[in-house]
DNA sequence: ACGGCTTGCGCACATCGTACGGACACACGT
DNA sequence: ACGTGTGTCCGTACGATGTGCGCAAGCCGT
């Protein structure tokens, strides 16, 4: 061994990259680089060694502050349910407006982060984060502030949250294979057209419908059919769980 | 042994394991094997090493009938979407009995095979698989003759399949959880509430309704709220999308 | 000074999807 | 009769994944 071997630290000699001043990884830390590599990179890139070495780590590091991946995802499904918004309600009969904007923001959320509907289907809503409690106890505030019991505030709620959630369930994974295959909206519903038409063949209905959308269907049109579908779901909700109705 | 025994040869005598007389694997045993592989041990049983074993066939041999995993759970989603029955209409106004034993059914199909609802996110609804097509187009055939134009129609089966699907999606993440665990449906939810009721400290609505629900929340409770949810979503339907209505 | 506690990490293992090339049985042109 | 495909099946292998285990190293109370 030279004996100026600290003029070029050696790996050896080097004062160990200052270890523990302070606990170099937190839960939050680890879960919001995870978030950001779901969002830039979709659900398949999420893996622990990836994640450790964004956080400048080995792979294994994370287990100290994380049971396994699974929970991790749990985790990050939450901070997700974190950004939606529910209105606040100032009058009885503002309750309306305030879950469409509820509803339309939960739908934005999602959208923002499509590979959450891949994980939905294994965590479910009920697993008792507490950014889903929170979200789930404002919209019973708002519906009970609009005249509903608790029991009909709770079959409304979901009602409308299933609604978004099916919808956006679709249209996320539209997103996520339209990310996935590279090309623009208009390309890709070009190239799969003639596919749809031929699908089609036997089904006259559909062949009449994909006629009549030809290259249309953009953000634009599903924005419509949601507000729509929307309108419809709280005109019955209206109908059927509330006495002024 | 009558004279015909060339019928019955012997194992020895047997011209080769009848090899290639006609391909031994075909698409659709492979595919009825996965199903059969994913409603038994769920979808993180599936690999394609178990998969081939199950047909007596090895790993790789799938690959010559299936391009790779995810073609081969189209085709199984696919599959099951077959399951799902549409009602059909005898008068105009039985679009909306139609449409409701449609919606249990999807909804009974979906839980049948929970591990669905964790592929939904990727496959997506609109990917043309040939039964998919057909529930489409027999669901825009009873909405149109129920007096609903084309795009009406089109919007309304969104709507309520967004519905169906979501309720589904919350439900199937219970049962597959409720399956990994082991346990009863009685023990689950009874080793669950206090942890829920701890996760609902703050939230005094969510309180009550555990409170109110304490122990129930069965089969029955889910299906009851099902019901008056979809009531609710075909209530709003026909309010905001026909005329008659 | 010393021993426990917490945090991080290198290594190893089992498992996964699947690319590749060979083997085998048949169909067919010559 | 004999090559020459052609379609089917599989053994092997490669890279990647989740994660259990044990060690190292700083920190803290004694």
């Amino acid at each position: 061994m030279p004996a100026d071997e600290q003029q070029v630290p050696s790996v050896w000699a080097r004062p160990r990259p200052q270890r523990r001043d302070h606990p170099a990884l937190s839960r939050q830390q680890i879960v919001s680089a995870a978030l950001q590599l779901l969002d830039t990179e979709g659900i398949d890139a999420l893996s622990m060694r990836k994640l450790g070495t964004r956080l400048n780590a080995g792979a294994t590091s994370m287990y100290t502050h994380v049971a396994n991946k699974d929970e991790l995802l749990e985790l990050v499904v939450d901070e997700v349910y974190g950004e939606v918004e529910v209105p606040a309600t100032g009058d009885p009969d503002g309750w309306r407006t305030a879950i469409t904007g509820c509803a339309h923001s939960l739908r934005t959320t999602i959208l923002r982060h499509p590979w959450i509907v891949s994980v939905l289907g294994e965590t479910g809503l009920a697993y008792l984060g507490p950014n889903v409690m929170r979200l789930m106890e404002k919209m019973l505030a708002v519906f009970e502030e609009g005249g509903f019991g608790l029991q009909e505030a709770d079959q409304a709620m979901n009602t409308v949250v299933a609604y978004v959630v099916g919808i956006s369930t679709s249209e996320a994974a539209t997103l996520t294979a339209l990310a996935r295959s590279g090309q623009s909206e208009q390309e890709w519903t070009q190239r799969l057209l003639p596919a749809a038409e031929e699908a089609a063949r036997d089904h006259p209905r559909l062949r009449r419908l994909y006629a009549g959308q030809r290259g249309r269907r953009v953000r634009e049109d599903r924005d419509d059919g949601f507000r729509l579908g929307l309108e419809c779901v709280l005109e019955g909700v209206t109908a059927r769980l509330t006495s002024t109705g």
